[in-house]
DNA sequence: CGACAAATTGAGCCGGATCAAACTGAGTGG
DNA sequence: CCACTCAGTTTGATCCGGCTCAATTTGTCG
């Protein structure tokens, strides 16, 4: 008896399958990879034949800007799919590459293909999670162009904290979040010094601790304030804790 | 003999429809709904029963940011699914608003979810049409993060005679355009007084000019190369007259 | 101990924000 | 036909948040 698809508590996370959808998830191959920390998973225009279920560690995706310049555009966590739009694009349209090390698990775009005919709800919960993404990205378009840098900061944080906390991750906002300086900078489009220079204010403010990739937010109410946090975008049932 | 139903058209621009695809598409309700210039259609969180198709005119859509200020995070011209994402998100997720008087097609959610159950290729390609959308708003990010005033409007402005290019409503870089300087400000992040100034440098060096609603781009390959623009991330079909 | 990545600090500068005002053109009503 | 209004554009002056360049410190690992 083989372990259940990774698939399978993706899916149970969102909804009850149904007999049905265990049986097709069942079906499908079920091939784990393993990437190594700094290491690129795809590269812009490359042409793909299968999407990524992140089991472990995180991932970045990010687009060439200005010189030799990468702007960050998203974060993978565990329970993410990058680069599914490839699916039905045909090509990556963007560099992902491992943070941490991660465990992946491979889906095939064949099977995906067949899996989402066979099973329209599951098509539309794939659907969904790149829409979320979207939601996602959307967000930070107003992050990039209207926020200071202190609340640019603040909303990632906020972000990426809940996220977390979603899967189980975070609790009470503390989280394993392996970030560098530079990470960041490359998120938020500002300079690395001045980053450095806004986590210091955040600190003296007594909203958080970042450090030895490791956050904890000591003020939960004040970081969402600063950085103009509303978790509706992440489309997630919002937490007990976070509620008011 | 009734008109065949608006995203007829919007298929075969894509695909050669089967007849099981024009019979399931006749089939859907065929309401057009007129809506004036500046007139709100959606607004953040605003529970949605129904997508649209643009027929005519130019949407935008926006977020709140820091104070009174609204980030605009999309643009939609004929041919666009605007808040499609509501489909399985059941809520929009930011202000949607005409920018000019606009005719769209109005496609209930229920037809539309029962029209993908039937349809996968069409339920694909509208799935793809969002993915589109995504990739844009990633590309936004880059252009609000990392470029500076001049490159953000330069890459805007190759953005949208592309598309507008690519529904046959711009020829040689020319098209109307009836955004205002607010617009552009409230797109880029910039602040209006220095979106003036920049496109006047851009006048200045010639690389397009832009007034009463109209854009002409003189010089399309130094402006791109200016606004670091890269058509791929549309996922059109690239025009002759745009290679090398 | 040396090497290297990451974080931190300091100084000077500039792109773009802000504030304030004037100008243009298209209505619109007397 | 003119005065008025109002949205949109333009200009000028000043200020500051964030960038750049350059160095130093810290922590980690071999």
């Amino acid at each position: 008896m083989r372990p259940p698809h990774p698939l399978t508590s993706w899916l149970e996370r969102i909804v009850e399958p149904t007999a049905g959808e265990y049986a097709a998830i069942a079906r499908l191959s079920a091939e784990v990879r393993s990437l190594p920390a700094d290491q690129p998973l795809r590269r812009l225009g490359e042409e793909a034949g299968s999407a990524f279920l992140v089991l472990e560690g995180i991932l970045c995706a990010s687009k060439p800007a200005e010189g030799d310049k990468h702007q960050i555009v998203a974060f993978f966590v565990p329970g993410d799919l990058p680069d599914l739009e490839a699916l039905h694009l045909g090509r990556s349209g963007q560099d992902i590459a491992a943070i941490t090390a991660c465990r992946l698990a491979v889906l095939g775009h064949a099977e995906l293909r067949a899996l989402c005919a066979a099973e329209p709800r599951i098509a539309a919960l794939l659907w969904r999670a790149t829409l979320v993404a979207a939601s996602v990205s959307r967000e930070w378009v107003v992050n990039t162009g209207h926020r200071s840098a202190v609340a640019a900061l603040a909303h990632l944080f906020c972000e990426l904290s809940t996220r977390l906390e979603a899967i189980g991750l975070a609790r009470g906002g503390a989280c394993d979040l392996p970030l560098t300086q530079t990470h960041l900078s490359r998120a938020t489009g500002l300079s690395l010094v001045h980053v450095n220079r806004s986590l210091q204010e955040l600190r003296r403010r007594g909203l958080l601790s970042l450090g030895n990739g490791r956050l904890a937010i000591h003020d939960w109410a004040g970081l969402a304030a600063l950085g103009g946090f509303e978790a509706g975008y992440l489309h997630l049932p919002r937490p007990r804790w976070m509620a008011a």
